[in-house]
DNA sequence: CGCAAAATTAAGCATATGCTCAATTTTATG
DNA sequence: CATAAAATTGAGCATATGCTTAATTTTGCG
């Protein structure tokens, strides 16, 4: 039972919530140390300054958006399918799920100057991530023709939009998953 | 010519830029002043605080939101489809249109205890807007069944997400706009 | 118990912040 | 040009911030 590694994932908790709430800049260290029950000191004993901690919390939210789409020879429309209905179920169930969403997209909007926070995201090109199944949807004639890219931002920009607004309110209903699947699938009429 | 009022609207514009970069709590009255090549005196000359800044920018932000979606008689899925495309030729063109879209989502996600910006973002709830249209499209069977807010859900957190990434990455290319109405459509396949 | 390692605190420093105010410069107009 | 209104400055107050440091408490273990 490490009692410290306790508070530290404590504090880093803490932090990711006022971050959310009033992004990097607004955030004081002494805010996170009072919300968590602690002390300024006992902050920066765990962590070396205030961008240690926003960093640990973009690795966290780099690697979970990281969905691996299992393009593991299934077919590209089953396999986003399913991705897309996995994402839509951690927002369901998992609150934490959508704030990491909502805290990733405030971190790309702000200018934090810091080489290694500028690295993760580009490695985490997260948009991107999705055109390899895309271009072999296309290629297998399923998905509809037009910038493969384009294909890209439409349905994960959608993914995104509709994260956000259920963090913002809680109860607001999920559209199915095939709905978005028809953003990206050929037409037949 | 009232150099006054230029002044102002300057001044607003780089408030725009600085909140967006920072957030509401991390930028400081010193950098809207200084970005705009002013004295800190002369912000507090045209705005009372702060506070009074942000409330002008959230005000021509949820009067920018508002898209009228003429549903004077058209088809809904003309009305929707020329109100979607609007929107992209904006995001094509304008790019202080897409950092609204930022600002705002910045908004609804900040906490601050001001009740006239609360009052505001609810007479703004953007995202039902598109309701009534949805159910008529529902009602005439254009429209595919299930929860019509779940549809707009759909549509409005698509735009909003493409948004995003539009102005993240403004050579983001756009998906078309009827992508995004297969999303709503009954399917005929 | 004894005692070293780990957890925690409180005070404090240098700097940045929101905002005020008296004073100065610029502008427009008779 | 004169003069009042408008635009603008810069110093300064009270408070908040990031972070350090020496000191104190708590913890685990022989």
């Amino acid at each position: 039972m490490d009692k410290g590694d306790e508070r530290k994932k404590q504090l880093l908790r803490v932090a990711l919530d006022v971050l959310i709430e009033k992004g990097y800049y607004g955030t004081s260290t002494r805010e996170i140390a009072r919300r968590a029950g602690a002390s300024s000191g006992l902050l920066f004993h765990y962590f070396s300054n205030k961008d240690c901690i926003y960093l640990e919390l973009v690795k966290v939210g780099v690697a979970e958006m990281k969905m691996d789409i299992e393009t593991a020879g299934n077919a590209p429309y089953d396999s986003l399918l399913q991705t897309v209905k996995n994402i839509f179920e951690q927002l369901e169930s998992n609150p934490s799920f959508g704030k990491m969403f909502v805290f990733m997209d405030q971190v790309q909007h702000t200018a934090v100057k810091e080489k290694e926070i500028e690295a993760l995201l580009e490695s985490a090109d997260i948009c991107r991530q999705w055109e390899p199944v895309i271009l072999e949807g296309q290629r297998r004639g399923e998905f509809r023709e037009g910038n493969p890219h384009a294909l890209c931002v439409a349905v994960f920009g959608a993914i995104q939009g509709i994260a956000q607004e259920k963090v913002r309110i809680p109860d607001t209903p999920l559209p199915k998953a095939e709905w978005l699947m028809d953003m990206i699938v050929k037409r037949t009429k």
